[in-house]
DNA sequence: ATCCAGGAACTGT
DNA sequence: ACAGTTCATGGA
């Protein structure tokens, strides 16, 4: 992590291949979404470090990242977290000099890597926020898979104002681990979705599934085995948080539809192409396949 | 109305 | 291992 302490604010020096404008873009991608607020070339976001609630105001001035606290003086020691939670959230520690180099050779992604250059894949490092999510948004559409979460999150979450608007946190595992079916039926989730997301609270809550372990594992088909080993997590959410959450490059959630929505589009097909079709197509892509995926998803 | 959405578990073979 | 079925609901 490449930073530095300005006391009343701090610095991030991103890797090379980077643009943030594009980054918030596609954190700009829904108007429901409620977890940061993108205001022009700046984003708010709210964290928790140590305890305190932290609004942050990042901005991108002259090749690195400003972040401002408007709210809270933060201490020495929530500076650092800060910066390392920004770090990750925005993928900082990849080099995508070999992404891009693979690219160029591939008739799908050089059109994209182009358009979209310096595009990370945006992140989601809390390792429950990741799969809560992953689960919701499961075989629903992107729209109200965000009205779920905003729910989700204006029900249990904490919040903070800052000139009249609401920051919110997205719901720990401890609170959510103490809810009832019942709960998060009344949100409109299903009683599967509400009771996989409790049990998975209730899981991370007592240490059951740990982040720091999962980023142990080597092989990727171990953690696979590990995160689908949870009830309501399959293949496609496996695959999701490694990428967005484990910072696995070579994750690949083949069966996706907005992957095969893309791929439709940028290859004009008059289908959608079959998961073996995606796979084929993922075999120029090795190593890179998540960073594949994102740019696909940014496409749509 | 009708189809299907950033799936996964369960059942039967 | 593999295919078919069920879940449940809102968006387009």
């Amino acid at each position: 992590m490449n930073w530095s302490d300005c006391e009343t604010y701090i610095e991030l020096f991103p890797p090379k291949e980077f643009n943030f404008s594009e980054c918030l873009q596609f954190l700009n991608r829904s108007p429901l979404e409620i977890l940061h607020r993108v205001k022009g070339e700046t984003v708010y976001k709210l964290l928790q470090v140590q305890d305190v609630l932290l609004l942050c105001k990042i901005s991108f001035l002259d090749g690195r990242f400003v972040v401002e606290f408007p709210t809270a003086p933060p201490y020495t020691v929530a500076r650092k977290q800060v910066a390392k939670y920004i770090w990750e959230w925005f993928d900082m520690d990849q080099d995508l000099e070999e992404f891009y180099q693979l690219a160029t050779q591939d008739d799908i992604l050089r059109d994209l890597v182009q358009k979209y250059a310096g595009l990370r894949i945006m992140c989601i490092p809390d390792l429950f926020e990741v799969l809560s999510w992953a689960i919701m948004g499961q075989q629903i559409n992107l729209t109200f898979a965000y009205t779920l979460k905003k729910r989700f999150v204006e029900q249990y979450g904490e919040y903070l104002s800052f000139e009249e608007e609401p920051y919110w946190l997205y719901p720990s595992a401890e609170t959510i681990a103490e809810l009832s079916v019942e709960d998060l039926r009344t949100l409109q989730f299903t009683n599967r979705k509400a009771a996989y997301i409790i049990e998975l609270a209730k899981t991370l809550a007592s240490g059951g599934l740990v982040k720091e372990e999962l980023l142990e594992i080597q092989d990727d088909d171990l953690i696979r085995k590990a995160l689908t080993s949870k009830r309501g997590i399959g293949p496609w959410t496996a695959d999701y948080a490694m990428m967005k959450c484990l910072h696995r490059t070579t994750a690949f959630p083949v069966a996706d539809v907005g992957l095969h929505n893309a791929l439709k589009n940028q290859l004009g097909l008059d289908r959608k192409p079959t998961i073996e079709e995606t796979k084929a197509m993922g075999e120029n892509w090795k190593g890179w396949e998540a960073y594949a995926t994102f740019y696909l998803w940014h496409s749509l």
